[in-house]
DNA sequence: CACTGGCTATGACAGCGGTCATAGTAGTGC
DNA sequence: GCACTACTATGACCGCTGTCATAGCCAGTG
């Protein structure tokens, strides 16, 4: 989880999302982001000549795309794979990490969401993009799980309102409670929505 | 929704309020608030001397009471109340304010949380709080309703995760699809989780 | 050698943030 | 009249922000 090897450029993007999802967009400096990619301030310029609001953009571009690559892997490590048994890996990611790492950190889309969408329009839409490339692949998977067509959609965006919602309440009260909760309710509605036993 | 009438404390918090929840906490200056609340500047430090902490803190309180209070008048006009009916209602709040005055504001708790949960110790627990008295009313209208208390936190912790979540997707593809589409999703197992026939 | 282009390194600037200090006003009780 | 309290009104301060400007380094290339 520390700065990858990467080159400077990617590395910045990565940092500007850690530090967007820990303390939001408004209170993430251009400095600070340099500072924790390990790369020259003046790097920043020249990579981001768009400023800030093209760095947060890229970032939240970033983060979409790996939350989408993340169902891809969910789906593969799980020995039979169920809508439940997806949305529950979905879930663990999060608790995972506020067991492991402490719950400093949130979903860097909400904050952008947050913090950006009445403010700056492009980064508004960049989380809207960022929520459909990771609502896509979840619908895709439910598709092939044996959840008809029509629905596959309206639960992926259920599956993925709820982790959202779970990651605000478990930060907010420091308890993963909320995300095993909402993980255990949810599977079997899930599971029920499979019409093909494959 | 523009100034109330209460006094020059109360609108200060009010409108720290609104402004949080359109912009996020660090975006949203002191001056400004004092503005938004037709207050003078120097009410800020008499009113509020534990400064812009103190302030929020109140904000995200009233934010939370406000939902919670909005429980008991949900259900009191539902003409044959059910959990999908509460929840429906608590939805529609949302879907109506978007569709009428545009998708600007989000939940100044969810705003509180992205914000301060890392940096700010007080505000992370007046938002754990101001969850919880959401909640508990929630909670109890399902035992009210007939779901069995065991069930009825999960259900409602559930029911707040989902909204929670489906705003942040509304705001930021402004399109009140995700919200309606919890509802639509979620109705039929509230109402499942139902075991007296009143 | 010179020259170019990608990248780095600083410094300066203007703006805004929260907060403190101080002075002023309004109203009330005596 | 006076004194006291509640509140208002400004102005100043310092720190930090994003951004721009400028200069330096240091390959590669011819």
């Amino acid at each position: 989880m520390t700065v990858a090897e990467r080159g400077p450029r990617e590395r910045m993007v990565f940092s500007a999302a850690q530090l967007i999802r820990r303390d939001g967009v408004a209170a993430t400096g251009m400095r600070e982001v340099a500072a924790h990619a390990g790369a020259p301030r003046g790097s920043l310029q020249h990579y981001f000549p768009g400023g800030k609001e093209q760095l947060v953009n890229e970032a939240v571009d970033w983060a979409g795309r790996y939350a989408g690559r993340r169902v891809a892997r969910f789906l593969a490590a799980l020995p039979e794979p169920t809508p439940s048994g997806l949305f529950a890996e979905m879930v663990r990611q999060w608790t995972d990490e506020y067991e492991t790492a402490g719950f400093a950190r949130g979903c860097p889309v909400a904050a952008a969401t947050v913090d950006c969408a009445e403010s700056t329009a492009s980064t508004r839409e960049a989380a809207a993009a960022a929520f459909a490339t990771w609502t896509e692949p979840v619908a895709r998977a439910l598709v092939d799980l044996g959840v008809p067509k029509e629905r596959a959609g309206a639960l992926a965006t259920l599956m993925i309102s709820a982790v959202e919602g779970a990651i605000l309440l478990a930060r907010a009260q420091q308890d993963v409670g909320p995300l095993t909760t909402v993980a255990r309710e949810l599977g079997p509605l899930l599971d029920a929505a499979v019409t093909r036993d494959d």
